[in-house]
DNA sequence: TGAACATTTGAAAGAATATTCAAATATCGT
DNA sequence: ACGATATTTGAATATTCTTTCAAATGTTCA
């Protein structure tokens, strides 16, 4: 039976809104567009992006609990990885409306 | 002549943070929605969405501005479109990855 | 076990954002 | 021009977020 949907589901809103807000902060994007080309440690994040490691932990913390991203103890240090083909292909959705637009 | 990325390139990152926030706020979010099935006056969205009219007279404001969707005067009316096929496009893959993620 | 290093965590401060309310602007029909 | 209606705007409040700093946790190596 198909569902009529007169009005946006709201939780499904919700959970859209959720997934983009963490994509909507300039240091998680780029958190992410480091990751997209390499698994990196907690530090050489923060390095590459000149920020406190501090900083840098409490948005991956944020972006483990969207599963986004996906840490790996090594030792010492913790190794991250995207965890989702889709935080590629959205990404470049939105680089690609952004690139268009300059034209 | 190809570029050389090491660093995430920290304008169009800001850029990239700066269209997701769009979709972040779950008020424009089920704007967006509402808007990709038809177009709308101003009052009916807020009927819809069970908010005032101010409240989304401020989100259409700043959707306009980020250039996701269009104002048509119609007479004393305002007629909000969507303007751009993208924002279609990184919906729906917002989409897919929560509705796969039910599984 | 103790020192050194990597990361996480919590609380606090500061910045950014959404909503409300009241007032302003714009358009239509009489 | 006036009253009714649709939308926009600005200021204020309330809330949510990001970053910083200090302290805690966890791991390796000697």
């Amino acid at each position: 039976m198909k569902q009529i949907k007169d009005i946006p589901n709201d939780n499904i809103m919700y959970e859209l809104a959720e997934l983009f807000k963490m994509f909507s902060d300039p240091t998680r994007a780029k958190i992410l567009a480091c990751l997209k080309k390499n698994d990196m440690y907690v530090s050489d994040i923060a390095n590459r992006l000149s920020m406190t490691i501090s900083a840098v932990s409490h948005q991956l913390r944020i972006l483990r609990s969207a599963k986004l991203v996906k840490a790996n103890k090594e030792g010492k240090e913790v190794k991250y990885s995207l965890d989702d083909d889709h935080v590629v292909k959205i990404m470049e959705m939105g680089l690609s409306h952004i690139l268009e637009a300059k034209n």
